[in-house]
RNA sequence: GCGCCAGUAGCUCAGAUGGAUAGAGCAACUGCCUUCUAAGCAGUAGGUCGGGGGUUCGAGUCCCUCCUGGCGUGCCA
């Protein structure tokens, strides 16, 4: 479907040129004087100065030519603004375009391409904690936004699988349970198939062998040599990594379903192994890889660098591989794996030099042909309502289960004192909630800026948060599933003036999300429903629906409140939350 | 040192390509539930948009400079 400001904005720049002016300054907006008028053109103002006469002169003659038939209202203000009403019959007839087509009417911009989005990135035998949130909801959300705009999205999950954390936890292991068949090189057997380990054990191996290895040369000395070796194959080693995965991801996938989020690839740095050497070796050949302080390096400064760029290491002093190592490698892979169209990263922003250095060395090297994109996303940290990184009360990492459980329990005690859905539905509702006001209170804020994190602020669920959005679809389906069937009720032209200011804000959909999309913004999404749950719960407070004796009018209000129900159970999915029946 | 990002109401945040009177929410104060869920709606109050220059008919937005804070800056991820 065409959208509406491209709609006028055709039409105005008709105007432009039939009034003898450039067509290109017949550009229409979304009016920022809604109390003056819906949309608005401001190309007077700037071809004033072109033509060299008083910009009002200009926007006159421009809305002579406009046809007033297109619109209920359009005149020349000054000093030279072009002001402009939709016809009811207009709007009335959009909407109704809108809620018959698929989506929305959404143009499929992305049918046939494809993008990967790389999210998450936990690292295993490392619980889960609030750092991993951010990622694993902004970019649940965006690789929905992907989908909806019909791209082949692919998330995945990109373990932390291969790197010297997993020397370090081998080494630690070493120490404590020595006599374990895994550490004996002569040992010919079949390796035991349960762990030797919990995953509460493993949990706290990692942060002792990290602190360890500050204080301890000769056992930092044997983490880096244990992670060499695991690269290189040794049977022990691998055997052990084995395990550590399993006990690992068996947890993880807890809390991802959890929180909604779902990968479509479970890989990791460890699958683009195999791809190392061949590529390395390539590297190397080539003269693209090249030795520098007894590494392997790929150049990637460039002259019009203002800050000095290091380069890109490929493997290090020792021979192991590196994060950017296994990351460029994976490029290799996803190459060859889907060809794609884009690959999207998204993590913490303090990594915006290493993507730097990759994203160069990928394009120099070819890895990456031109043809495909490559974006990092570096979103800002997470912080406590001091102002600094969130911590727990005790000053520790906040894992994130207890986050989730913090946050469960608060709603939970509102849905129970609140009384209304039934005992055995307490806990599913409390879910949603819970899930709406975490990943909203994350959402709304700008990806890339740091934010608070204040529990009591968005447990409490008052003014702009998930529950918001949430109570208002629960109050439209309360209504729909009282009146019955309302799925064909045609939308009719709007009733009063807040039935026409609902009808706007839906008619502002897709531009909305194709911008959240264009600048990797989920904030625009919570922006947008933000205001359209305030419309819809404007026109529920002026306007009895049940009660209305015209039947007529009634099935306009609920096709009405019905499509605005739609528009916001599409949206909330796209943000990763879904909406309960009551609450 | 150099580089990147940020600084908007008491607090937390919006402000797309420069446009009309800088917007919300929270907190404070005031109204509205015998009528579809008051987790709502309406209203009052609260601002030299970090400071200072500049470009422009017009700057929170663009340029310069200074201040403050955060982050990054070759073998962690």
């Amino acid at each position: 479907m065409e959208k509406i400001l491209d709609i006028i904005s055709a039409k105005m720049q008709q105007a432009f040129a039939d009034a003898g002016y450039d067509a290109s300054y017949g550009r229409v907006t979304v009016s920022n004087r809604p109390d003056l008028c819906q949309y608005q053109c401001n190309g007077a103002l700037a071809a004033a100065k072109a033509y060299k006469c008083a910009p009002i002169q200009i926007a006159n003659a421009v809305a002579e030519k406009l046809d007033a038939a297109d619109f209920s209202m359009c005149e020349a203000v000054m000093p030279g603004f072009i002001n402009l009403n939709l016809s009811d019959a207009f709007l009335q007839s959009y909407l109704e375009g809108m809620r018959t087509a698929p989506d929305f009417g959404v143009e499929k911009i992305g049918a046939g391409k494809t993008v990967i989005v790389d999210y998450g990135g936990p690292n295993v035998a490392k619980p889960l904690h609030i750092g991993h949130l951010r990622s694993a909801i902004i970019g649940e959300s965006l690789k929905r936004l992907y989908k909806f705009f019909g791209y082949n999205a692919i998330g995945d999950i990109h373990l932390g699988d291969w790197g010297l954390q997993m020397g370090l936890i081998i080494a630690q292991l070493q120490e404590r349970q020595p006599e374990l068949c895994y550490f004996d090189e002569n040992y010919t057997g079949e390796y035991p198939a349960e762990p030797p380990f919990t995953i509460g054990e493993l949990e706290e191996i990692y942060p002792a062998a990290a602190a360890k290895k500050k204080e301890d040369e000769v056992f930092a000395e044997k983490a880096h040599t244990a992670t060499y070796e695991l690269q290189t194959g040794r049977p022990g080693y691998r055997a052990l990594w084995k395990h550590i995965m399993n006990v690992s991801l068996c947890d993880m996938r807890k809390i991802y379903d959890h929180l909604d989020v779902h990968f479509e690839s479970w890989l990791g740095e460890s699958d683009a192994d195999p791809y190392i050497p061949p590529m390395i070796e390539d590297l190397k050949a080539r003269g693209l890889a090249v030795q520098s302080e007894g590494a392997w390096v790929i150049p990637v400064a460039e002259e019009t660098d203002k800050k000095e760029v290091p380069p890109c290491i490929l493997v290090k002093s020792d021979g192991s591989a590196i994060y950017a190592t296994t990351d460029l490698a994976t490029m290799v892979q996803r190459m060859e794996d889907f060809n794609p169209d884009k690959m999207f990263y998204i993590t913490d922003k303090r990594q915006a030099l290493h993507f730097e250095q990759i994203f160069r060395a990928a394009k120099k090297s070819g890895i990456v042909p031109e043809s495909t994109e490559l974006e990092h996303l570096g979103f800002g940290t997470m912080n406590g309502a001091d102002g600094k990184p969130f911590k727990t009360r005790e000053g520790g990492v906040m894992r994130l289960e207890r986050l989730i459980g913090e946050m469960t329990d608060f709603v939970r005690a509102k849905v129970v004192e609140n009384q209304i859905v039934a005992e055995d539905e307490v806990e599913a509702t409390t879910q949603k909630i819970a899930m709406a006001a975490l990943k909203y209170g994350d959402l709304s804020n700008q990806p890339t800026k740091d934010y608070v994190f204040d529990m009591d602020r968005f447990a409490a669920f008052e003014g702009n948060t998930g529950p918001y959005i949430l109570y208002t679809i629960v109050r439209i389906k309360s209504i729909l599933a009282r009146y019955g069937a309302w799925e064909n009720l045609p939308i009719q032209s709007p009733a009063n003036e807040y039935a026409k200011d609902l009808m706007l804000s839906i008619t502002k959909l897709v531009p909305a999300l194709e911008t959240a999309l264009r600048s990797s913004a989920p904030n625009l999404i919570c922006a947008y429903i933000y205001e359209l749950a305030g419309a819809v719960n404007k026109f529920y407070h002026e306007t009895r629906i049940l009660t209305e004796e015209d039947k007529s009018l009634q099935a306009g209000y609920i096709s009405l409140i019905a499509l605005a129900k739609n528009v916001l159970e599409r949206c909330i999915d796209l943000l990763g939350f879904s909406a309960p029946e009551k609450m």
